[in-house]
RNA sequence: GCCGGGAUGGUGAAAUGGCAGACACGCAUGGUUUAGGACCAUGUGCUCGCAAGAGCGUGGAGGUUCAAGUCCUCUUCCCGGCACCA
């Protein structure tokens, strides 16, 4: 075989996109479910900048794997969509006075066309678009299952306020007090608001992390923003009055030691409790929280605990003393009951609030086998002043107090959870309206089926102005009298774009069907997907909520109840950075991917993507290191041309083989930076060989397809093959010596190195020692062979002597 | 403060407890080329040495082991998450 042409990747990969296209290579027959491979990426934001190097990265690891498991046989799918709502392609749209469904449309083109030129096997034919109608008809549909399951509710509470962007924001979206998307710092706002009821989950979002091959750390993520607590429910009833207060604690052992109970100040038994003579302190010092900002309590020192005694007094449930009730901010309203029992001896807070305030202190874990008895002292022990419990330590105390309490009435074990409501409500006009309708009393309705889709009003300027721009909607308020009648009207917020995307990988299956939000069997057959891969940073946020959508939708039957998680396996892509910092318009560090795939083709850029380091770890980008992808695919290119139309030598397959070996087992661990360095040593092998031959190059060619599906596509085409070389079959694992050298060592120093077959018992090893020492050592090595040296063999692989000096 | 993850050449990085630095980038020398570039060959952890070779070397200090980048204890620094969560 000659070919004479030079390597050039734009002709080929030009002509193996258009192949590829016109022959549906990669469109997948999703009603044949045998030996279904779910591929997953998480799908982007069209935003108006393109792709840069760093969204390649994870695109091209899911492609690998994509096509790594066909070539594995598998029915994969590998679908991709866009996530177009959302609040950038409406600023983008304020910007440049257009239209956000002009922006989006547009920026979804640029996005296809960059995506098409990766080589990426992606399934078009099933492409969604979450700005759709056709989608969010359905996104729709699930909000309104959520309502009739009384797991949507609207009410009224303190919510988080980016005033820059002039809406509302879930607890997930406020980093570090700011607004995720602008760094606004975040207010707090009462309004009436839309809530999914994600804590009604918390225990099986909880226990469900067990069971996926998630990354550790995402999952600790995950177990620490849903923030499980075993403790107890503790009753304090008031004294002189009614009410009693309920107060949630890890510790009931410590139960004795209580020596206030402390309130937040937004606590709704407040005004309850104040007695007259304190009424004005207390007034005093909630306008003085009141006026605090967000940050103000935030940035307030640990150590500054201000408070004010109501005038009221609680029972103590098991000694019936007299406990003075108090008000503090450091006290949060929406954690458990809004109030402690403050326990100054042995909490770290409860010591600051009684020091500053005067407050006794009484010690109920013995200071006795405590490491640091300074007061105040955390950590559990044997437990002294506590009547029948004294002597007990701290978790059999706990068990008895509980139950004590527990027969008394006043008191339950509990297990509470830190994960809050999910806000979905959002006042901005770029994303599906809340399916509900308002009865002219302000009773909430579901939209009725026939009417949904609910469209978005076109008659709007969509600027923010600190309620929903649909708000100011004509066409939008007669539409609700039309359909619905005099004084009717619609919800006027859109819904967060989270809701979007936490089921967008069922509809993938059936992005069509107008009939249904996904067909129940498709999903049965494909869900949960096999392989995800997309960035850390949506641990918290999209993670989290699909896993609820998906978990809500299982455990109401509308899909089958044994897919209670919706991702079995998880990638979290290491980001690519440019001069240390993460690529940024703003930073002007963006290194586009455009120009790459122009000068060296998309080949040696996807190469270069998986071999600047592991998959799961930040890597800097070398703009220099290109170049090393690009030779190794020029050399391929050569080494092609020079192969014959032989048998392999024995060698030669051997080496091959030891190859296959090594890299199946990185491509399982997900470590392919090494897999294309093993390539590269193997090819170079291939290089200095005498002759080629054509039936194992073509094999080589198989394991590089994932990777470089382009050139692979076009030698294998050249070698005579008519079907794509997606459709082979990884090659044939077969048995190889793992050792061809035998290390000798004096006190563990290598010395000299022995060819061996890699069976050799010590005896034999020690004989091939004796025959062929090396002159240089021979003396030294003979004198070791002696029966009383102390030796350590491992074989087919060292022989160590021991010589102490 | 609590919970994770890190620290290996000039750079990105390899290394089931078993010859540290594979594979690349960069650099150097030579070849090739009208030139630039591209390509090919050789070398490249540090110190000493013309060399053969010797010594040192995986943030730091100890320990276990015939053998430690890897395991254990302590410690320094960096990154990420949560943060008055009772």
């Amino acid at each position: 075989m000659v070919m004479i042409e030079p390597y050039d990747h734009s002709e080929i990969e030009k002509k193996w996109r258009e192949n590829w296209q016109k022959d549906q290579t990669y469109t997948t027959d999703l009603t044949k479910n045998e030996k279904a491979f779910y591929c997953l990426d998480m799908f982007p934001y069209p935003s108006g900048e393109g792709l840069h190097v760093g969204h390649w990265r994870g695109y091209v690891m899911s492609d690998f794997y994509a096509r790594y498991q066909r070539l594995q046989g598998k029915n994969v799918f590998h679908p991709m969509g866009f996530d177009a709502f959302g609040l950038p392609a409406e600023n983008a749209a304020i910007k440049s006075e257009t239209h956000p469904k002009e922006f989006t449309q547009r920026a979804i083109k640029t996005f296809t066309a960059q995506l098409s030129q990766m080589g990426a096997s992606y399934d078009w034919s099933k492409k969604i678009v979450t700005s759709d109608p056709e989608y969010y008809r359905w996104t729709q549909w699930l909000f309104l299952q959520l309502f009739k399951h009384s797991l949507a509710e609207k009410r009224k509470s303190l919510v988080n306020w980016c005033p820059k962007d002039q809406t509302v924001l879930a607890n997930e979206q406020v980093i570090d007090g700011c607004c995720e998307r602008c760094g606004t710092v975040v207010t707090k706002k009462e309004l009436d608001q839309w809530y999914f009821k994600t804590t009604a989950m918390a225990e099986e979002l909880y226990g469900g992390l067990d069971g996926v091959k998630w990354p550790e750390r995402v999952k600790t993520l995950q177990r620490n923003w849903i923030g499980k607590s075993k403790g107890a429910n503790v009753k304090f009833s008031v004294v002189n009055s009614r009410f009693s207060i309920e107060v949630f604690t890890t510790r009931p052992d410590t139960l004795f030691g209580v020596t206030a109970l402390v309130l937040s100040p937004e606590h709704p038994l407040v005004s309850k409790l104040t007695t007259q003579e304190s009424n004005e302190k207390v007034e005093e010092y909630l306008e003085g929280v009141a006026s605090k900002t967000n940050i103000d309590r935030m940035q307030a020192k640990e150590t500054e605990k201000t408070a004010v005694f109501t005038g009221t007094y609680a029972t103590h449930p098991l000694t019936n003393e007299n406990i003075p009730i108090w008000l503090a901010d450091y006290v949060l309203a929406d954690y458990a009951s809004g109030a402690v029992m403050c326990v100054p001896a042995h909490d770290e807070r409860d010591y600051q609030f009684a020091k500053t305030h005067n407050l006794p202190i009484k010690q109920v874990i013995s200071p006795t086998a405590v490491s640091d008895a300074n007061l105040p002292y955390i950590g559990q022990g044997i437990i002294i002043s506590s009547k029948g419990y004294n002597g007990l330590n701290s978790n059999k105390a706990s068990e008895n107090i509980v139950a004590d309490l527990t027969n008394a009435a006043k008191g339950e074990q509990k297990t509470i959870y830190r994960l809050r409501d999910w806000l979905v409500s959002r006042q901005r006009y770029w994303g599906a309206p809340i399916p509900i309708v308002y009865d002219p009393d302000g009773k909430a309705y579901a939209v009725k089926d026939e009417h949904l889709p609910l469209l978005l009003p076109d008659d709007v300027d969509f600027l923010p102005g600190g309620e929903s721009p649909i708000a100011r909607s004509k066409e939008y308020a007669m539409r609700a009298e039309k359909l619905y009648g005099v004084g009717w009207r619609f919800e006027t917020d859109t819904l967060d774009t989270f809701v979007d995307s936490s089921w967008y990988f069922f509809r993938y299956l059936s992005p069509t069907d107008s009939s249904q939000p996904f067909d129940k069997d498709l999903v049965k057959n494909w869900l949960p997907v096999d392989f995800y891969v997309g960035g850390i940073e949506h641990a918290t946020l999209h993670l989290l909520y699909a896993r609820f959508i998906c978990r809500f939708l299982a455990k109401f039957g509308y899909i089958d109840s044994s897919i209670a998680e919706p991702f079995s396996q998880l990638f979290n892509i290491g980001m690519v950075n440019m001069h240390g910092a993460k690529m940024s318009k703003s930073k002007d560090n963006v290194v586009s991917a455009d120009q790459l795939v122009e000068h060296y083709g998309a080949d040696t850029l996807r190469g270069y993507e998986l071999f600047i380091g592991p998959m799961d770890v930040e890597a800097e980008w070398n703009p220099q290191g290109v170049n090393g992808i690009h030779r190794f695919l020029i050399k391929l290119w050569k080494v092609s041309q020079s192969c014959q139309d032989i048998e392999a030598s024995d060698e030669n397959n051997q080496e091959f083989q030891r190859y296959l070996h090594s890299i199946s087992q990185m491509i399982n661990q997900h470590r392919l930076n090494t897999v294309l360095a093993q390539a590269m040593t193997f090819l170079q092998y291939l290089h200095t060989q005498p002759k080629v031959s054509k039936k194992l190059l073509e094999n080589f060619l198989i394991t590089l397809s994932p990777i470089f599906p382009f050139i692979c596509e076009e030698l294998w085409q050249k070698f005579g093959h008519d079907q794509s070389i997606g459709q082979e079959s990884w090659p044939e694992l077969a048995e190889v010596a793992n050792y061809l050298e035998l290390s000798v060592r004096i006190n563990n120093k290598h010395v000299y190195s022995i060819p061996v077959r890699g069976d050799e018992s010590e005896e034999e090893t020690l004989e091939l020692i004796k025959q062929s020492p090396p002159p240089s050592q021979k003396d030294k090595l003979l004198k070791l062979l002696e029966p009383n040296t102390r030796r350590v063999y491992k074989t087919g692989s060292f022989i160590n002597f021991v010589v102490h000096s």
